[in-house]
DNA sequence: GTAGACGTTTGATCTACGTCAAAGCATCGA
DNA sequence: TCGATGCTTTGACGTAGATCAAACGTCTAC
């Protein structure tokens, strides 16, 4: 079991042959073919990354797709000016990488939010295997055909007012998180990113991400505390997101 | 040769065997793999688009990516308020669709902005294709590719002020078109939208772009005349895109 | 020609959000 | 315990671009 030299620091998970089985994210993950005997990717291994640390950075070769098992990881860019834009927020089961398939090199930087767990899937045998199984290309295509779709979406989101856009990313970390923790019921997130983060998603300054979530825990809608909220109140979040941009928590809240 | 349901009312234009070897939109093609023997998509065929009218519609099942061999198409979505959002425009050589792949209907619509011609290329062989041909899997895979990072340049123009949006999407209109016809020297720029399809795809209202569009031509960076634009000096329009944002024409034109 | 429909341009005004500034509040190491 | 550091909150103010309104091409149909 070897590691390539962009990895190398990296700390050993587990590469042994069965370890998909066990793995929560096995159904959105397209590595979870392995278990399946559908196709082996014989170097496929894990990888830890700390707080802070860097999964890859934008200019470097690219080797592999990475797979998140655990934790939180952002890509962003930065522009000439110095300032960041985040480009996305990653859960576990998400696949990280497919913007820059067949590009050469990576067009981003991917760095962890929180201590994370990845699956290294090199980029070659990857693409090999398609030819060999029909259902690892679906799922290949299937999954960039929605990093596409959830681009689009943040293009729309771009039209949103302020509130629109908080309610709209809230409403979606809780589907996200959803994926893989209980579903319903609770509807506590954990949301590993600052909201000078969030701001630099939603292109919203920091102030203006506070001011909207105060209002928003002040109409009721949401409960803030340490390390996280609550959505008190889904639908008048789902309400605000759909409502004509005319003052929305105020006529939605009622 | 035969059409599926969805097109029949469209004219054929040439389906024949060996019909992508004069295609000037070849290189960029999923197609022109025709042509070099690799694959045959046996019922690949021609459709032309009246201005208009709509190549598909979000909703409609999908059964084929498309690749525009002249003219101009534009697809966009609507809002539940009603009003429309450009998410792309289209010009010959460019393949229509990928976003959709797998997704068994479409996301948004698609029309012609001026009388077009197209290829389709059935979506079932197009996959089954890749498993015979790596290159033609390549080629798709590096298509959809370029759609990402398309999209994520689309949402870095939205961190751009109104006058960078419009500098930014006369470069990419200029460079766009060069692929086809004679690239260098003239860079008149055909339009086929209107100033308020290009508020509608660069999210400014029509009037911004109308000021926009006469003030950049009154620094003398462009000239505007009658279904045309010069560019007469890429370089300050280029300049204009990286600076920051502190008035720019005053500072740039100089 | 001329009427009508569209697109464009220009001006005046309004507003959501950014920016600047300063004061809370956690968390962490010594 | 106490700074030190970094995140969050709140307030005051400024501005880019939206919106409203109206005049001005330009093209097509008759």
């Amino acid at each position: 079991m070897t590691f390539t030299a962009a990895i190398e620091s990296a700390a050993v998970i587990d590469a042994a042959a069965g370890r998909c089985a066990g793995c929560s994210t096995r159904e959105s993950c397209l590595g979870g073919l392995k278990a399946a005997g559908v196709c082996g990717f014989s170097d496929s291994s894990g990888r830890s990354v700390e707080r802070g640390q860097h999964l890859f950075r934008a200019g470097e070769a690219i080797h592999c797709v990475f797979v998140l098992r655990s934790g939180a990881i952002k890509t962003y860019v930065t522009a000439a000016s110095g300032d960041e834009q985040i480009l996305g927020f990653y859960s576990p089961g998400d696949v990280i990488g497919y913007d820059s398939i067949s590009a050469g090199k990576h067009s981003r930087n991917a760095v962890a939010l929180v201590p994370a767990e990845v699956c290294r899937i090199p980029l070659e045998s990857l693409v090999q295997s398609c030819a060999q199984s029909a259902d690892l290309l679906n799922r290949l295509l299937a999954g960039m055909g929605q990093e596409i779709q959830r681009l689009q979406g943040m293009l729309k989101m771009e039209r949103l007012t302020a509130e629109q856009r908080i309610a709209l990313f809230l409403l979606n970390q809780a589907r996200r998180q959803g994926r893989t923790e209980g579903s319903a019921g609770g509807y506590v997130l954990q949301l590993a990113m600052t909201r000078g983060e969030i701001g630099r998603f939603l292109d919203l300054a920091t102030e203006t991400v506070s001011r909207t979530l105060t209002r928003l825990k002040e109409a009721g809608l949401i409960q803030i505390d340490r390390s996280g909220i609550r959505l008190l109140n889904p639908t008048a979040l789902h309400r605000i997101v759909q409502s004509q941009p005319v003052n929305s928590v105020e006529r939605i809240a009622a």
